[in-house]
DNA sequence: TTCATACTTCGATCCTAACCGAAGCATTCT
DNA sequence: AGAATGCTTCGGTTAGGATCGAAGTATGAA
């Protein structure tokens, strides 16, 4: 017995709640100081210090000093992508924090994971590339084609680059409210930052949320129609 | 706040160290009782019991009563994901419950992974499958080719028949020995109950740990030589 | 230098949940 | 029917850790 990963040790990090609600704030993708993650989870400061230090030992965030502020940030892609799997398997087994239904509507609408957009919002730009062949998939994994490439770059978005690191270009994430999937990826954090630098849409200041401007929601819309 | 899925759910029934070693346990891919899973996780019956229940009730677990015994297994495939990815993560931070290095040499060297096989003798098939075009592969992504398809019909195994359920025919996991990626997958999955129906192999009692007879170690690295 | 802000460390409290003994229920064997 | 096995439920104990007040450290502003 007694053999592999300690797979306790994560679980203990993410299984206290004030913690899980720093990660998941985390999840946002912003960096935020200690104050502000000691808010989101609802803790004093000191208590939030001590569950920082904690998640930091354990590999699941990091930190940089500036000034007098401490930013924290997941550790990298593998923190966030570990918690989406999670959020997915939670939310598969209902396991949700408040009664589903048409709560938090702007959440479900349009939302950061980590660093590219989910919700209603996020599926509908993966279906929508997909149905046009932009983008090729088996139900699981995700290919670009080169039509896909060609219309990218029409916007402004460079693929050939995006697809040179290590990080895919191309992944599906499931998406807890949908139940579906949308599109991570360094395209989809590209294709997130485009919006936002476009003015289309704008982070809802400590939330997750993602609130379109009345233009751009009738631009992403054309962009992206349903089926 | 308080919005999304309760992660803290998850992390709370995999935080537990009991708890830990019985869904290790139970990755070995094999249903097993309650007593058995007791004796995995180093508790009395009374108190596995009590873990059995919340994991069941978490979604962790599903159980079947036949006769006087009652048997457990993961709930599914997505619960055994869930914990590969955790396993992956944990020990991609050291995260390990005893020190690395040459120890447990048979369970680095080929393990079960839920349903498939992993360990040195895992990476080595899918990298043997890759260099002969069998498997073409992004780095994350997986996909079978036309000769793939003939190989592995001379071998017996029907790809048409695996590819045809939900379930994807290739899937990459991450080995947490190896830090690679091993073959999962209904393929993998195929593959593994075919190595053990050929008797080139069997599973160790408890453990996770395949070994391989003499003449079946001969032939599965013919079968798949190493670059 | 003095004050203010941002955060950490220390110490004490308190509460949850893990744990096991004992008893109870269900199934099978004889 | 009686005994044995496999597991669950109940009750009481205990330990770990989450929490916060108070004090300490570091950086920046006045």
């Amino acid at each position: 017995m007694k053999e592999g990963p300690d797979i306790a040790r994560i679980g203990t990090l993410i299984g206290d709640p004030a913690r899980a609600n720093m990660l998941t704030a985390l999840m946002g993708g912003q960096a935020l100081t200690a104050t502000e993650l000691a808010q989101a989870a609802g803790v004093t400061l000191q208590t939030a210090s001590s569950h920082l230090s904690k998640l930091e030992d354990g590999g699941m965030i990091a930190q940089r000093k500036q000034g007098r502020h401490r930013y924290f940030t997941l550790a990298d892609t593998a923190a966030g992508a570990l918690l989406e799997g999670i959020m997915g398997f939670a939310a598969s087994r209902g396991h949700l924090r408040h009664r589903p239904g048409p709560k938090d509507p702007a959440l479900r609408k349009a939302r950061v994971c980590y660093d590219h957009l989910a919700g209603d919002y996020g599926v509908r730009m993966l279906d929508s590339f997909v149905a046009r062949g932009a983008i090729e998939t088996d139900g699981e994994n995700l290919a670009m084609t080169e039509e896909g490439r060609a219309e990218l770059g029409k916007l402004g978005i460079d693929v050939a680059s995006l697809a040179s690191g290590r990080r895919p270009l191309c992944k599906s994430c499931l998406d807890w409210s949908e139940r579906r999937s949308h599109l991570a990826g360094t395209l989809g954090k590209a294709l997130l930052s485009h919006l936002l630098e476009k003015g289309w849409a704008r982070r809802s200041g400590e939330s997750r949320a993602v609130l379109f401007t009345p233009e751009g929601e009738r631009k992403f819309l054309a962009l992206f129609p349903a089926d």
